[in-house]
DNA sequence: CGTCTATTTGAATGTACTCAAAAGCGGTGG
DNA sequence: CCACCGCTTTTGAGTACATTCAAATAGACG
């Protein structure tokens, strides 16, 4: 069952009785997308939060330079959707693409409002991962204005460690904030330095 | 009764009955720092969220090179805390400072999970501040990512209005992520663009 | 195989930084 | 009230990190 992983991720932070989960489950539209389609384009209001059970999603926008800034990947076990869209119910800036062929489930906005209703216990959830997500946004910020490329790099592999070498260097490059040139120089000097991990 | 603002932020939100708002007011503790105390100190463990009810604090870490990074501030009005820390109880490494004399309310963690259990409403309305800031986060980390330092300036400035004439411009250099020298020059440029804002 | 994209390399450039020093500003105590 | 002190802000000159643009190479996919 594609469930299981959503359920087990979820049960980590609040407890849920049989009908509660599978109260929850019917409230999901699993779906299925390939590399490179777009599940959100910049312009859109977004209506889901979406959850990566197979697969790997990027969330990104587009600089008026026409440069992609990369702010965050969804591996497998994660959630992903342009929250400010998502809250506001306007147009949003986000564009969530399938870097390879990926199942999600989906749980709507309307839904997600009704399951805070039906089962109390999803607003404490949705706070918890909400809070752990801010937590990693306010570190990521402080990183990006303390540390080199090259330290912002290594916080990458420890976040990310099963896309650092599946993941186009490109988009590792658009994430830690340089151009794809200067990351490619970058790595030659790690190897040159001495530190012989690829990671 | 200083009381207000802290309600009025929250009855924004979500409603109260009377009895529900006495009962929250009783769970706070009202605290005045002097400019220049220490809310918070790198290293301790954040018990507290900090509502500010008037004055103006300011979060910041200190890189290895000793050089500040304000990651928010906090006037009148706003909450703060370290949520590294406030969330897991583990040492944390912001710092709160007061930028002037500053009254704040204090709740601690332990009532503000007793207020989850007490007033479910608290759960949501602490989930939606948290879903808030998270965007805020979220557009702020993309800003930096794509914007020259003279436009997150501008967004610095729409953000805290109140502040772009009181604040010391070090302290909105250490925010927008550049040294005071850039910034000095930055403003002399910005004036003979013929943009004779001072925001 | 050929095409398209990703990656690497080179050379020149620029934005923002470092270090040093002067000028401004505010508060405090004599 | 003025003088001094400490801190902030500005200015100058040299520097470095990361970028831009251009081109070559390598990989992936149909």
């Amino acid at each position: 069952m594609s469930t299981n992983l959503i359920i087990e991720s979820i049960t980590r932070h609040i407890r849920l009785s049989n009908e509660e989960k599978e109260h929850f489950i019917s409230l999901l539209q699993p779906k299925i997308y390939k590399r490179k389609d777009f599940i959100l384009e910049d312009g859109q209001v977004c209506k889901y939060s979406y959850f990566v059970t197979a697969g790997c999603l990027r969330g990104f926008t587009v600089d008026h330079n026409g440069f992609e800034h990369v702010l965050n990947f969804a591996p497998t076990g994660w959630w992903i959707a342009d929250m400010y869209s998502l809250l506001t119910q306007k147009p949003g800036i986000l564009n969530i693409e399938a870097l390879e062929n990926t199942e999600v489930l989906l749980l709507s906005k309307s839904r997600q409002e009704k399951l805070y209703h039906d089962i109390p216990q999803f607003e404490r959830f949705f706070r918890i991962i909400t809070e752990n997500s801010l937590v990693s946004y306010q570190q990521r910020l402080i990183d990006n204005l303390s540390l080199t490329a090259e330290e912002r790099y290594h916080n990458f592999c420890r976040r990310y460690p099963s896309l650092i070498n599946t993941l186009p260097k490109k988009q590792i490059a658009a994430y830690i904030g340089v151009t794809p040139e200067f990351f490619s120089r970058m790595q030659r000097q790690m190897l040159t330095k001495g530190k012989k991990q690829q990671d």
